[in-house]
DNA sequence: ATTTTAGATTCCGTTTTGTGGAATTGAATC
DNA sequence: GATTCAATTCCACAAAACGGAATCTAAAAT
């Protein structure tokens, strides 16, 4: 885990501020004490980073506990709105359910993390409760596949070193050279397939979605219980119709 | 305006960081000039900033432009889904969306301004695209002075104090003896109506969430366009059906 | 190809500002 | 009313941010 030397330069308060945000958020919530335990920090400074993200209304203060405030979906809300890229996404998105009756949804990479952008999920789509924003390995998903196999190979490595290969089934893939082996195909085929590697029982199919120049937006994936998700259903029927949306979608996209 | 002056034992460098995120924000991206001059502050300090927010991921630079980061779309869907009272209230705000068919959505304060938290539309409802955690005064929709009206009355000077009375269109409330005696009316009928005061065109009937205890959760309304939302259906049918479901969401939340 | 220029980035001595231990306040619990 | 535990405030000191100036970079102009 190689991580940058590039500490030279930086704010140090600045930090700490963002490590207290991240702890309020995987702790949900917590009172000073627990904040400077968890982080190591005398209260006296602790309480000084939450009086001054309280005051400035990033964090909410309930009976004595902490809570990150809706300051944040402010801005949050404003950042998925603001990529052009998530407007232009949303109707291929939508089509993609509707047509297969699955959930679809759209993912990008991020600091070496597959990051949900926008999902739609049909009646009988299978409502995987997935957060947008939700940050999960690459290797653990079509979609992820899918984006890690057309990063240039420098890239992933880099990716691959940072971040390993956690598992959350049995079916994840555990092993470096098999999981370049499938990118090798992926990149051919132009599509990728997970079975039960992200969440047992349920599959997908995830492709690129890439522009003309090369750049790799993210992907698109279409998921749903393996019962329906199998067979020639997974690997003939629903690749063209994903790749047909996407490349319908870049081409829209690239003139205008 | 009246500012708190507790702007004492506060970090300086973390207001400034913010101040830099929420321009990066208004701005919709910004490059180290274009900041500095806004904020003026000198270029290498603005850098330093920028270079701290890029190192943890919480901006992106795109070709010599600073944006915000997918990560803020991290906390923002983490604050949402978060918020207890945003899991109980959404069947709720559903359940009027389809029996009214209209729009229905639910607001919360923080700060002197109404933040949208959830949203429903059904399919003849009104679209008026609205960000989730897009904040805008309170005086300005049903919701927003259902909310006013059950504020301590100190509190209530506060925020007017604070943020005025600003006009969306001829129809928003100018004077302020006027809108303290809507408010009174509001209180004794125990919903509020807006006709056209936040957007031509546009009604809503909006009535506070309230605990057991006295506290106010938020608001939910009704939103439609003013051919639809008019007559006896905006003051006689609405009202009860609002607040039938608001009373009946109070009763489960309470014993959970 | 060469020069010019505007902006991004780094450097470094100065001094402001954050630090954290200790003191104080507040609010539960016995 | 006393006790205890956590939140909050204080303050002298050390560290870290500051910002002016130097440097680097890349694009525009000649």
């Amino acid at each position: 885990m190689p991580v940058n030397d590039d500490t030279a330069g930086v704010i140090k308060s600045a930090d700490r501020l963002f490590q207290i945000v991240e702890t309020l958020k995987d702790l949900d919530g917590a009172t000073v004490t627990e904040l400077s335990d968890h982080l190591d920090l005398p209260p006296s400074t602790t309480h000084r980073y939450l009086k001054t993200l309280h005051q400035q209304g990033y964090v909410d203060k309930r009976n004595g506990e902490y809570h990150l405030g809706l300051k944040f979906l402010d801005i949050g809300g404003y950042v998925r709105h603001s990529k052009p890229v998530r407007r232009e996404i949303k109707p291929t998105v939508r089509e993609l359910a509707q047509e297969t009756n699955e959930a679809a949804s759209f993912i990008m990479e991020h600091r070496g993390l597959g990051v949900f952008v926008y999902r739609e999920t049909s009646e009988s789509g299978v409502n995987t409760e997935v957060r947008l924003g939700k940050r999960s390995s690459l290797h653990l998903s079509s979609g992820g596949k899918a984006i890690l196999a057309n990063l240039p190979e420098e890239r992933i490595e880099d990716i691959l070193d940072h971040h390993g290969l956690p598992q959350k089934t049995t079916q994840s893939i555990q092993d470096r050279e098999e999981l370049l082996t499938e990118l090798e195909e992926i990149r051919e085929r132009g599509y990728a397939i997970a079975r039960s590697e992200h969440t047992d029982g349920v599959n997908s199919v995830g492709a690129p979605v890439r522009l003309s120049d090369g750049t790799v937006l993210g992907a698109i994936t279409i998921v749903g219980p393996a019962f329906r998700m199998q067979g020639e259903r997974l690997t003939e029927e629903l690749p063209p119709l994903l790749l047909g949306k996407i490349n319908e979608f870049v081409l829209n996209f690239s003139h205008s």
